[in-house]
DNA sequence: GGGTATTTGTCCGTATGTATT
DNA sequence: AAATACATACGGACAAATACC
């Protein structure tokens, strides 16, 4: 017996959600009912009646839950957490760099025709806009100061309903003192706030840098995008930088996405229409770890 | 007093951790001295000699473990964990793809050369090299059928002595019949795989496909990369497809990156070269969550 | 609305095992 | 060998959330 008893139970439980013979959103037996299980097929060798203690069932299913393979309710039970369909979002190839003839399309725009093109409805909230002093990451991104005014613009976007990411932008105050004033409204702008700054100021997008960082989700996140309070879900924060033709920082975009639901891809070069269309299959596990 | 005792002490213990009260790599005081230190500060008013009990002490150190923050090893200790220096790779720009005149330099020598201008100590592994047959997620994204033959090329990556990523390059074993047969040999090849197939089978790679998952570690992973048991570390996956002119997969290569060391950046269109010196400054709530 | 049964959450105490020094 | 420190496993009591009658 090389391995305690709660992580024997656990792994005879993962076997089982895994192999689907527990079904993904039903109920686990109650930690009553697993006692009694497991104490008849790990129970000591003597006879009849044994249980394991309850509160090692209750070790065993908190090693799940940190692994995400289910969440608990109060008063309820245990139950196998629902895998969740992902969308692939494609973040190469943004109309409005590297092209002399563009057609403008502003990121929501470009977001809501991909999920569309995946026969899923997309949804984005009213930007919420505020005035903040940047912080000293704003700052760095965008060249200026520590404190300095910015303008942010924070946007929640679903999927069928369901919250799929959250993104915040940030642009230089001075757009605004120097005439863009639309950017201090709460509402989306049409054509992309890109091209606006463009037609208004002259300043146009003409690289982007993105940096892709993951990390667990924080308590606001867990919250929106309703994941389980301790089941550790990493999330994907891309920050994304467009400069002008000067090397200028323009604008900042932080975009925050649950990684249970999202995949991220970047083409570069000549690469056939429908590699996307692909989608991911399961991993398996020989790909990527030999013995 | 909303919450329960166990995450009122994980709270106090986080942000004496996060204050540097407790230094990285320090040891935080054993249970019985956690006992007793709660026991005054939060228990009953009656008087003294109070303490909180042990597993209550344990079940706050268990919260920190699975948040990463602290690593417990039996018969030493509970120690604040360290964090690493980050790496930021930069996985746009290939050199060999989207040009006419080429210098041609292999992924190994990329990442040696970027690693290196950063003023630190690369490391690669001779590769392991096996003829397997695909997997489905293998086939799908080199266009062949399931249980087809392909060579397996793993190497695992260090940085300054510090296992740093693991990578699996899979090529159809057509290549090989077709006379590439250094495909089989367990050795860098100096100029890169992909200038050895151009130049022995005229096969171009002249575009890339990358698709970019966050998952937790696996057990291999785990062990290799020296992460917490429980900690939840999170993982990067890169899926990267190179394609020749005629939109035919060459091959796929399966990156792991550990995100408590790795960032990833991808650049497009005109942008300043200093970018990526900036850095990433640390993480402000604000910037992505607002109230 | 109220009461009761069910189910998970918190907290305690104790005993014993295992790893490290 | 002894002491220290974390790991496993057991037991019990009461609280809080939920469901049902």
């Amino acid at each position: 017996m090389p391995d305690p008893m709660y992580k024997r139970v656990a792994e005879d439980l993962r076997g089982k959600i895994e192999s689907a013979q527990i079904a993904p959103g039903s109920q686990l037996p109650t930690e009553l009912e697993l006692m009694e299980e497991y104490g008849e097929k790990f129970g000591d060798a003597s006879g009849r009646a044994s249980t394991i203690s309850r509160n090692t069932v209750r070790d065993a299913i908190k090693l799940l839950v940190t692994r995400g393979l289910v969440v608990t309710r109060p008063g309820k039970g245990t139950f196998v957490v629902r895998k969740i369909d992902p969308f692939m979002s494609t973040l190469s190839g943004s109309p409005e760099v590297g092209r002399e003839t563009v057609r403008y399309m502003s990121e929501v725009e470009r977001y809501a025709s991909e999920v569309e093109e995946s026969g899923r409805k997309p949804d984005v909230t009213v930007p919420r806009v505020e005035v903040q002093r940047a912080s000293s990451r704003v700052a760095s991104h965008l060249g200026l100061a520590e404190g300095t005014m910015v303008i942010s613009r924070y946007q929640q976007r679903s999927i069928d309903e369901t919250p799929w990411s959250l993104q915040t932008t940030f642009y230089p105050m001075e757009f605004v003192t120097q005439g863009a004033t639309r950017l201090l409204i709460a509402e989306n702008i049409t054509d992309g706030i890109i091209k606006y700054v463009e037609d208004i100021l002259g300043v146009r997008q003409v690289g982007l840098h993105d940096l892709i960082t993951a990390r667990v989700a924080d308590s606001h996140e867990i919250a929106f995008f309703d994941l389980p309070e301790e089941g550790q879900v990493a999330v994907f924060e891309v920050s994304r930088v467009g400069f002008d033709e000067h090397g200028q920082p323009l604008r900042l975009t932080v975009t925050v996405y649950p990684a249970d639901r999202n995949y991220l891809a970047y083409d570069e070069g000549k690469v056939p229409p429908n590699v996307a269309a692909l989608g991911v299959p399961a991993l398996g596990l020989s790909d990527r770890s030999p013995r």
